[in-house]
DNA sequence: GGCGTATATGACCAGCGAGTTAGTTACGGT
DNA sequence: ACCGTAACTAACTCGCTGGTCATATACGCC
């Protein structure tokens, strides 16, 4: 058992693996710079590899930024639709719990960074925009205004037009997001529990019938 | 009086009002194709100048950025400075007026286009982060709180944090500009006004002591 | 009319970065 | 051991655009 022999492959062919890789690394370049001003080479580095195999995986930086989203949206657009019909028999449980969840994503910077990606990007790119307006918006938008739409039924809670009200779900969090990521303000003095229970309080009295 | 003598003159020198003309004509172009990818020479086109005109007047095209972002910051600050006090004693008025007001904007897509612009570079320039939250973001949201502190200390609104309370004026507005504008989504059947009315209805019935 | 200056421009340049290519290296198969 | 090929890279091209500069023109003033 030689050192060296144990050591790990200083260098090893993993074609399977470098698509991902150089997403992930792209994901934290764009992040930084921006689709306009990353440079792919610095994309290249951050996978370990150089530039010019980067161009073995995608043919363009633009196809790059649509893998990215593409990789995202798949990850996501599941939960989305099962979300929706899950809860809708506990239709104030399920608001809080959404709430929850987006409020938890709000404290990681980095699970924000596709949508602002996307929204940043949107003007140039349509079709992105609507591939992830259909796919994720719209799907997303769409469960919470199904179970808005479920709560009143049941009489849980009062008529209220759901699409304004689904924004109330959002809206908020979305806030908190810009602010305190983009603008680098000041997250206020509430932990992330006391935002969910502040935000999910204001929601749930607003809709009581 | 010759025609040629009544006729508009072709060419008139307007160094005082060349640069709103071009940060006009900027808005336009950043608008349309982001920070980045926005030529300076379409710039100067649009203001119907050449490029090195608009660097007599601007050093660099941050410059130009900056330049805009600092106009409509000087337009708005004041508003929002009085937009407090001017309503403390009918808390519940003055927020149905804002969002009327904010609504309103969201109509227009140009009316946030400076907005978005600053989003959207705010990762690469934080000095401009720093001064939008420093003079919009904080004022506008501050002085929504304090109209909703007020609320609270006079009755008209039942205890909750003022903070969470204020996203929900502007988040689901926000929410509604991302989806209709940047993702070019269907903005559903309701008129700006019933939007309006049924986002303060759910307000200021979540509010309700 | 003629001078000085503010205003404006066409032509240029330098650097940067997306994308390419010709050549190299490690691995699998035999 | 050796070949074929998939994975990889150093070094290049080339178009594009931010920014500059030498030159030109209209206006204010005398």
């Amino acid at each position: 058992m030689s050192p060296a022999a144990s050591q790990k492959p200083k260098w090893r062919r993993r074609a399977e693996s470098r698509p991902d890789e150089i997403l992930d690394a792209a994901l934290g370049i764009f992040e930084r710079d921006g689709f306009d001003a990353a440079r792919v080479e610095d994309i290249a580095k951050a996978a370990k590899l150089s530039k010019a195999g980067v161009y073995l995986y995608f043919d363009t930086k633009e196809a790059i930024l649509r893998g990215l989203i593409e990789r995202k949206v798949m990850q996501v657009a599941q939960n989305l639709r099962g979300m929706a019909e899950a809860g809708a028999d506990d239709p104030a449980g399920s608001l809080r719990r959404i709430i929850a969840a987006f409020t938890g994503l709000a404290a990681d910077k980095q699970k924000f960074a596709v949508p602002r990606l996307v929204l940043s990007v949107a003007g140039r790119y349509p079709d992105i925009a609507a591939y992830y307006r259909e796919n994720v918006a719209e799907q997303g938008l769409g469960a919470i205004k199904a179970l808005i739409e479920a709560g009143i039924k049941k009489g849980d809670f009062r008529p209220c037009d759901s699409g304004v009200a689904a924004r109330f779900v959002l809206g908020p969090v979305f806030i908190h997001v810009l602010y305190t990521h983009l603008l680098d303000g000041d997250p206020g003095p509430l932990s992330p529990e006391e935002r969910i229970a502040a935000h999910t309080d204001l929601l749930l009295n607003g809709l009581a019938a």
